[in-house]
DNA sequence: CTTGACTCTGACATGGATGTCAGAGCTTAG
DNA sequence: CTAAGCTCTGACATCCATGTCAGAGTCAAG
């Protein structure tokens, strides 16, 4: 599919899909025109690469550790164990960010609790 | 205390402490000489700050969970029925940021597992 | 009081992710 | 073939967290 096609399906700008390409994270064919062919396993791509983003992992790192994931989803392992325990660092920092929320959470249940529960909408709240 | 002395005992940039506040994430109160006057368990807010950062969250959503953490310094919670609404929103916020990262970490995990477990520290990871 | 350390504000700079636009080259329906 | 719509590259702009500096005021030890 061309970039267009991904673009829609993963919502992420154009922009951006040529940005992480050149941060060698994406790396799709080229036809003679020179237009970007994405493989449809680009699309799961895209979603991994913008969740690691979003808990705070740089390009780089995300371009070392991709291809770890594209091997998973296929099945062959060359593997990157270097990296291991930096990833683990950073799996222990969203694992502590975790925690810190859970934590604030249930302090605002507390106190949620604690008000009159006359007003408001019932909102079923799970117990977490 | 001041903000010399809370840099030192958290590591951070006396100008991030500074930018903090800016984003309403800190409320030191001020000297009648300007200074900024901060509690003891701001300490322990700015550590907060910092997890949450480096896990992602931005100042703006770091501002509206903070508050929640706040209480439990403070203990007593005199809730106005009108704000419970805007709680939940808070509560429900939280569990999204909650989601995500869980989602990062659970990607990070699958990277980590692919590799081979004979290298690195064989570091006791509960399986969630 | 003086001096050195500390703090204040405000401005400018940077790096990374992202937005936007211009000008030129493809593609494809009609 | 043609027009409308995609795509290409490259440049410039913006946002956010951070770094750094300058000039002025404050504090505290001697």
């Amino acid at each position: 599919m061309r970039i267009g096609e991904l673009s829609r399906r993963t919502g992420v700008h154009e922009r951006l899909l040529r940005y992480y390409e050149q941060q060698g994270l994406l790396w799709p064919e080229r036809a003679a025109s020179g237009y970007r062919s994405y493989q449809e396993s680009d699309v799961d791509t895209v979603v991994r690469i913008r969740r690691l983003l979003s808990a705070g992992l740089n390009t780089e790192t995300i371009a070392q550790v991709l291809p770890c994931v594209r091997v998973k989803a296929g099945n062959l392992v060359p593997v990157c164990p270097e990296i291991v325990d930096d990833l683990r660092h950073q799996r222990e920092r969203i694992t502590r960010a975790i925690e810190e929320l859970q934590e604030s959470r249930d302090l605002l249940d507390a106190v949620i609790d604690a008000a009159p529960r006359t007003l408001s909408s019932p909102a079923a709240r799970v117990p977490a």
